[in-house]
DNA sequence: CCATCTTTGTGCACGCGTTCACAAAGACAT
DNA sequence: ATGTCTTTGTGAACGCGTGCACAAAGATGG
């Protein structure tokens, strides 16, 4: 999962579980597509297959929102989707800003998916003077000296970052700073903000490195067959001090700024 | 969080716990950083400070892979960067297929986090005819009708999905029949997949709408500032009856009509 | 009005993940 | 060699999330 919070120790207030909260999405979808059929009601157990969830999870979940379903009958597919856009505050206007309009930026700006569930993508913004104007997917891209004019204009809460990671932080602190207090981000880097900001993280390079984990596991699994606790993944105690250090080079992160750009440490 | 495993109980072997798994390629991104500024040792709190986790879990993480630390110094940098690689799979060659190459997929291919660390893309495949052998990112889009000839021939074990969502099905139905075992989806949908394949998906649309529920959070706690437990978050009873059900068509037992096409409703 | 059958809502137990707190390990100075 | 000081590694407690299993609710048919 390219999930991940950042603060917030979980002690969410007298509501949702955190868990539940990132469902809802998924049930929405599903019940949508089942709207979209004119499909008057659904059972716990369809609908949690078509969520890919258990089914019992699936009831609990719902039983937060308070008890709409029907015994011996299931739920009503309209009013569970009307219930759940709501609790996901989807029946307002979202909008959106995207910072850094390069590859995925416009990818990002061309998706329809926003636009599907109340957000609205408000304005595209780039540092690059080149892009000040020019339309992308429709919307012509505006200059970052704008910034926070274009936020604090359109009210806008939530920001999306698509920079390099080298000025994530700083993307993020002027967001932040104009009044933007929910961000997503796809830099490969942690983002700091103050206590009542959330950000979320979408990571590709983080989401394959799991990947290949398990992978590794499977290959190792399946030249070991049935074996007991460990010896697997273990190839050699590997001595003790081993590590070439062969990449370092140049890598991905590009840092390049003299000023503190990188994710690295922090300066205590 | 744009995560979420799909099968798998989480009865993981004798090994490292998931959401320990989840967090090493954190930490090796901040260990490379510190790699390149030549820094030799670092302690379990500044690491955690530039992950962005708490000490005492990365500790606890450290020592699920065995002790590499130095009690009184800390951790030696060049070697847990090794050991940490080695780990998750990273000191070998994972060679990636992307299906798909519209604007995400072709962000995708051009993404340098890709060759960062021992994943290559090997190759990318879209059904369009008119992008056959057109180069994207310096790499020549392939037609999909040779989807099964690439996987095995390259020994591709990991798959990329950017296809639309009404494919994306049959798409990982093909890729995993071709030998792919772990796959990356893109496309809003729960994708089945047999036991042994792990799926992990990266949904934009699914993030956005928790930043949704939490900023509207924000603002329902900022009108009734201290408040008691609820009055939160429910503007209204909302009566009882509102959801414009169209209802009156079939029976109760709508279940599913001609077939399963969309997302929907599992054909059981 | 009663019997039966379906499906919800949830009590309960269990396991995973997080965090605190501290003993032990080792570096470093004297 | 001994003492001090830093930092690791982990035991233990706690809370969250998950899934089983079942009683109760309500629809449906007679
Ligand atoms: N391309 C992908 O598929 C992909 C996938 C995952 C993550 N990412 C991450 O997303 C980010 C963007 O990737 P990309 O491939 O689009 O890169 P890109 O270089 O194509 O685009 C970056 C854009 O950000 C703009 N920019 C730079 N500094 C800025 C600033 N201070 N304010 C506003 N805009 C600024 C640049 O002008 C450029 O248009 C990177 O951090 C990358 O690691 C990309
Ligand atoms: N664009 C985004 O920022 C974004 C963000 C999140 C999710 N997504 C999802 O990613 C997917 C792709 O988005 P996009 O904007 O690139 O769409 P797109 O329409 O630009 O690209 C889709 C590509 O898939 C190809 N394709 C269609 N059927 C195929 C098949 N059977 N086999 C192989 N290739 C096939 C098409 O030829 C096309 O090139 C969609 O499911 C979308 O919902 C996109």
């Amino acid at each position: 999962m390219a999930t991940g919070r950042t603060h917030r120790p979980a002690t969410r207030s007298r509501g949702i579980p955190e868990a539940t909260v990132a469902r809802l999405p998924l049930y929405l979808r599903a019940l949508t597509a089942l709207s979209e059929r004119s499909v008057p009601t659904v059972s716990s157990e369809e609908l949690a297959a078509a969520a890919g969830v258990n089914s019992a999870k699936l009831r609990k979940d719902f039983s937060y929102l308070g008890s709409y379903g029907t015994r011996g009958v299931g739920y009503d597919v309209e009013y569970l989707v009307y219930q759940i856009s709501r609790e996901l505050g989807l029946t307002q206007d979202w909008p959106v800003v995207i910072v850094g309009i390069g590859n995925l930026g416009a990818a990002l700006a061309g998706y329809g998916g926003f636009a599907s569930r109340g957000f609205r993508v408000a304005a595209l913004i780039d540092a690059d003077p080149a892009m000040t104007g020019k339309p992308v997917a429709g919307i012509p891209v505006q200059h970052s000296d704008d910034l926070e004019k274009i936020i604090s204009e359109d009210g806008v809460s939530i920001g999306v970052i698509a920079t390099p990671a080298g000025v994530a932080q700083q993307v993020c602190d002027r967001l932040v700073a104009a009044g933007v207090t929910s961000i997503l981000n796809f830099a490969p880097t942690v983002l700091s903000v103050p206590d009542g900001v959330d950000v979320r993280k979408v990571d590709l390079s983080i989401e394959l490195q799991i990947l290949a984990f398990h992978e590794q596991r499977k290959a190792g699994e399946e030249s070991s067959a049935e074996e007991g606790p460990e010896a697997l993944a273990e190839p050699e105690p590997a001595a003790a001090v081993v590590a070439p250090a062969p990449r370092g080079t140049t890598g991905t992160t590009g840092r390049k700024g003299p000023d503190g750009d990188v994710p690295a440490v922090m300066p205590a």
